[in-house]
DNA sequence: ATATTAAGGATATACATTATCCTTAATTGT
DNA sequence: ACAATTAAGGATAATGTATATCCTTAATAT
């Protein structure tokens, strides 16, 4: 499985589930309303952090997602692994065993010289990830949005039954 | 243009295009023979590499591509740009402005939170394929096969016509 | 009981990647 | 001049992946 928007989406979801009063839930619905995204596809991406241990959830009335953790235990690779999997960007498909030349029983010697370089960028990319949580973003939003469009966001969640 | 599958075939082939004789070219089908590859898919990817002045052709025959620079001035990022094309992994569709609560007239305060992290992995990734350099992929490989195989290729590029 | 909700399977739609084909213009060697 | 060879690039087909919707099931609060 690998997502592309709903990484977005989760990283999103999970920034206003961290502001949710203790012991409530936010519902599919209201979080997809709230970004004016299709539900049920956002519900596949929701799932996903459920299984991650990221979100915890409750069925029923009043029920949906919350936090599993405190925001400073939670990466933003946490996030995006658990929606887009674990896969690099660079897939190996061993075309130096095409060459011509090559005796076909020469012993594997790991990964070829090409992959081994383009998976350190991918490593590199993962390593920033996962030096920023979920509470550095908080931080960040806390600072670029304005006093009252913050106060309005939490009402109106609030106000959700 | 997003390419995935041709950055590795371009990776390879200008690997072996290193290891030319001064003055001469190699063409398509030889490069695609050499590596089990589809020539005429393999020529997008290289088509791209020329416009990018990473590789330089003739026409006719005895004509296909040559390095345009050393080794050493050409990076990974550089070919992978080439091909792939300059486009971030993470797309942004600004789903804050889709917040119920928002004014529209808000005025546009750059990036959000969520996408300058994503943006900054992103440049991480970049970074690291900047850093290392074809002369260091030919250096890489000449430790990792055998002495044999090097010979053997060589000699199987020098035969083409 | 009833309404509400997440989980998840099945399936449709849209889009991007991969691959092939064919024409054109340039170049080389005869 | 001529024939063979080659990159460039447009058009299009085939494949695969991401996106999106629908529907059923089981759990839960009131």
């Amino acid at each position: 499985m690998m997502l592309k928007g709903p990484v977005e989406w989760a990283l999103h979801c999970c920034a206003i589930l961290s502001g949710l009063q203790q012991g409530r839930y936010l519902a599919t619905k209201d979080l997809a309303e709230f970004h004016g995204i299709p539900k049920e596809y956002l519900s596949k991406a929701l799932q996903n952090l459920s299984k991650a241990s990221i979100l915890e959830t409750s069925l029923g009335p009043r029920g949906g997602y919350r936090l599993a953790k405190l925001p400073d235990k939670i990466t933003f690779l946490d996030i995006v692994e658990a929606v887009e999997g674990r896969h690099s960007t660079f897939v190996c498909t061993e075309i130096r065993k095409n060459n011509p030349c090559r005796e076909t029983n020469i012993p594997d010697t790991g990964p070829c010289a090409v992959a081994r370089v383009m998976w350190e960028a991918d490593e590199a990319w993962r390593a920033h990830l996962k030096s920023v949580l979920l509470s550095d973003l908080l931080e960040a939003v806390k600072n670029e949005v304005s006093e009252e469009l913050l106060l309005k966001s939490r009402a109106w969640i609030s106000e959700r039954p």
